[in-house]
DNA sequence: TTCTTCTTGCGACCCAGTCGCAAGAAGAGG
DNA sequence: CCTCTTCTTGCGACTGGGTCGCAAGAAGAA
């Protein structure tokens, strides 16, 4: 059940033009990075990365930039279980929320989308009173290849 | 939806018995600490109350006692959206799984018993042919005093 | 081109969590 | 009650993720 690609690349610098955020060579690269990712990345992989795109890149800019990005709700911080060490992951955010399997002997991440969970997305809002910003379900177990 | 209170105090010693797990004054101490929070403990906290009790107790001791315990299955570790730092956060596995709310203004934590999550880890289970070991909702926003 | 305001790199720092080790305690078996 | 093995502990040093203050530098409006 894969993850429907519903945005066009590039689009992250667009979106914090739009809202009167200053763009830079640092930022720009970072965008780049995390646009074109095509697995979870950790802070530290990000700055890797960015380094290839502009080699000045400091390690405090990416966490300031992920910060932003956050604050401005266009990417989500995840723990993906805390496999590998304490460190956090992160992705764009697209338009639906979907849920984080991973796998405690193979490692591998599963993504899920659910109708259920819109529901009790919904249930949460109504019954508690509670307006949700942010939804985050992570299951850690075996997936199909690795259970006994 | 407050939380049934189905186990007795002074349980946790017993399930590592069982196992045939060693007692020492150390975890007396942490063990009791966790059994009687009212609220979600962190290490440090945990630290300082298993202090009063046991006054030589180690930092390292309370982070592999709460490693034991998660081992065992009998803790659940959590992040509560992250509201004060990076640090986890700990509770009593009791039966049935619940939902954090964390309220981004006051800070307040809300747990939320749910059919539908039951459904939904279901679904998991048979859709996606995933063994759940541990499953953890966390659900950042304002809570009905808070919102805006 | 100027000027304000935001962003950056740097270095020092903080805090959560881990590790290796030698000393000490639990508890099984006699 | 003592012995012996094995597990656990406190300690101290360390790692790694993340933060902060600051002075220099860049964005972009006018």
């Amino acid at each position: 059940m894969p993850l429907p690609q519903t945005e066009i690349p590039g689009r992250l610098q667009t979106q914090l033009a739009e809202r009167g955020i200053r763009m830079t060579a640092p930022r720009r690269a970072i965008l780049s990075v995390i646009e074109t990712a095509n697995k979870h990345l950790d802070a530290s992989q990000i700055l890797r990365k960015a380094r290839l795109l502009d080699s000045s890149v400091d390690r405090s800019t990416v966490y300031r930039t992920l910060d932003l990005l956050k604050r401005q709700g266009l990417i989500d911080e995840l723990d993906l279980m805390h496999l590998n060490g304490e460190g956090h992951f992160y992705e764009r955010k697209l338009g639906r929320d979907h849920i984080h399997m991973a796998c405690l002997r193979c490692g591998k991440i599963t993504e899920f989308v659910s109708k259920t969970f819109e529901s009790l997305k919904s249930q949460l809002q109504r019954d508690c009173r509670f307006q949700i910003v942010v939804a985050r379900l992570e299951v850690g177990g075996y997936c199909a290849a690795c259970r006994h």
